[in-house]
DNA sequence: TCTTGTTCGGTAACCGGTGTCATAACCCTG
DNA sequence: CAGGGTTATGACACCGGTTACCGAACAAGA
């Protein structure tokens, strides 16, 4: 008597209601093909009429592994890690599986081993891993060694295909600049992000990029770095305002650095975009509801999360079709109204 | 020979290298009293030196019950959730626990049944369950009947002490309108959140408590409901600005609409806060950024989160201090530059 | 010395699934 | 109809913990 009534139906209820053993029902639960079609039917009616889900707790310690979705990051843009679970919750939804979130301390000593311990205890499927800890080829290495399927998320290709899903940033940012520079501006500032990261010196390059293909030549003086943050990006922005007095243009790195530079313009009066046009990167929320709403480059996230699911989700009965697809999703310019021509002199 | 090099020490394996029976390990595991001191501090160096970790499936597998706390909410309030979700994981960060992020859709029908098999399948230790479905008590009953922990989230509180985090949005929003008159406003605007939500309405409470507080009367005329989207701020900020040209002043029920609310008032050409002052609620990462920085009313979300978690962990072995506390969070007045005195008619 | 009680630790079954291997029933072939 | 190859199903151990229950060792009381 395993169904006390008040307990869920179990493996075992199910095999004595249709006569057969644990093992049959296993092999209906499995979809195995060695099963004789009307025995099928019948379990499967009987598991529809009892309501019987397996119990993923004993599916787990007998498989050695997980029906969970592990997003691991250390990552201080709240906007991009809600985006990105936005996606894999989206694919995840109607599964079997569930989103397990596990932040780790950004540059802690123990980081590797706070993710050992993670995958060892857990055994989840798989892990999403966002920047900039997907650019660690250490945790690589150690997903492989413990048989954890992985994505690893950047701003550009960090691994095989099944293994990546990318950005373009810096074809996004040379593309972005390249759209200033048509509307004729020639003096245009860079805000970049810290160093280290990936994204900031994907970023960077893309804005060199452009400054190359000329008319002008890119000039290291107006290019000033900010922590990816708010304040940063005030400060940064008044240095590059009280240094270079010609800028028409700047480009921000993210857009919580535009914002800031948006706040350093006027401070100082300008007008924006009369004085000066800023663009930002990443179209968070934010962008959108800045006064004026600022242009921007929009990172795919949400389709980015929606592909790592995919790719984890590969050769399971619960994959998803263009799983294995291409691991690159291109960002865009999103125009509002932070950009205009520059005024004549 | 439980460890065959690759993976991972098993309670066999411990109790084999200590001489002693499984049983004997488990009792260490769990604190047992019933143990000679020196067995344990033998178990416990050996579990240090091979670095052995109980399997979380395993246990859950006896147990019944798992070492995950559940995030369930159909709220569209990204930053929210992300609030919520950090403090939650501050809390976990160190314990055995982990976090299950699990959102439904708002208003399906299949919605408690969803949640249901959730809590059924996953077995979680606890849940945390977010606004607004934290108000429908249906979902407070399933948990008790499924004997799953749970802690409700609002505007106010909902459910008893040790079950319920909650703000006082009423207070907060009498307080935030109460600093505007005494600054000299009489003409005041409200943007009311959609009806339905309990935070709508507390919110919508606390305003009519500071216009019946006098000097002058609560005007129906001013108040226009939004849906807590920054759009529908422009619509709401655009006809109160259209129907009452004395306004000096706006309330928005939360960040978005206050966004939107601005928006509307530099299409006017208003100078904000000269020709009129705005306020929101909640303090999203948004708040900061606009231009001015906006005035609005920070609701301690990370606490709460902190706190449902606390909660959920009183009585295990992780429990913290001050899990038993008080479940009302104040919210306060963050002052800003969206708000100055009225200019002198 | 013989209970009696307490402390400590072991044995076996169990949680609810899965893998391996055996076996019965069936079909076809010669 | 014996022999051999499939196909469908079952028996049983196992995953790594926990609980129920039982027994040994030892101290104290009769």
């Amino acid at each position: 008597m395993d169904n006390d009534g008040s307990g869920k139906a179990t493996i075992n209820d199910i095999a004595r209601l249709a006569g057969v053993s644990k093992k049959t029902v296993s092999r209906v639960i499995n979809r195995s093909a060695l099963l004789n079609e009307d025995t099928r039917q019948n379990i499967e009616a009987i598991i529809r009429e009892t309501g019987y889900v397996p119990n993923p707790q004993a599916r787990a310690l007998a498989l050695r592994r997980n029906f969970l979705i592990g997003l691991v990051h250390d990552n201080p843009n709240a906007q991009m890690v809600l985006g990105v679970q936005q996606g894999i919750l989206g694919v995840l939804k109607g599964t079997e599986y569930e989103l397990i979130v596990h932040p780790v301390d950004r540059g802690s000593t123990t980081m590797v081993a706070d993710i050992r311990q993670f995958v060892e205890r857990q055994r989840p499927h798989g892990i999403v891993l966002l920047p900039p800890i997907s650019e660690n080829p250490e945790l690589a290495e150690l997903c492989r060694q413990l048989g954890c399927r992985y994505v690893r998320m950047g701003s550009d290709v960090l691994d095989a295909p099944e293994n990546s899903v990318a950005s373009n940033d810096r074809a996004a940012v040379h593309a972005a600049v390249r759209h200033l520079v048509d509307l004729g501006h020639r003096f245009i500032g860079l805000i970049a992000g810290p160093e280290g990261f990936r994204s900031a010196f994907e970023r960077f390059e893309g804005f060199k990029d452009a400054m190359y293909d000329g008319p002008m030549h890119f000039n290291a003086q107006a290019v000033e770095r900010g922590d990816y943050r708010f304040e940063s990006g005030i400060a940064a922005g008044e240095r590059l305002l009280a240094n270079e007095p010609r800028l028409t243009a700047i480009f921000a790195s993210n857009d919580e650095m535009a914002a800031g530079a948006l706040h350093a313009a006027k401070r100082r009066g300008l007008d924006v975009p009369g004085d000066l046009s800023i663009v930002g990167f990443d179209d968070t929320a934010i962008a959108a509801h800045l006064w004026p709403p600022l242009t921007t480059v929009r990172w795919p996230i949400l389709e980015m999360g929606r592909a790592a699911a995919r790719k984890l989700l590969a050769g399971t009965r619960d994959a998803q079709p263009e799983a294995a697809g291409d691991p690159l999703f291109l960002s865009t310019l999103i125009e509002r109204a932070s950009v205009a021509s520059p005024r004549v002199a």
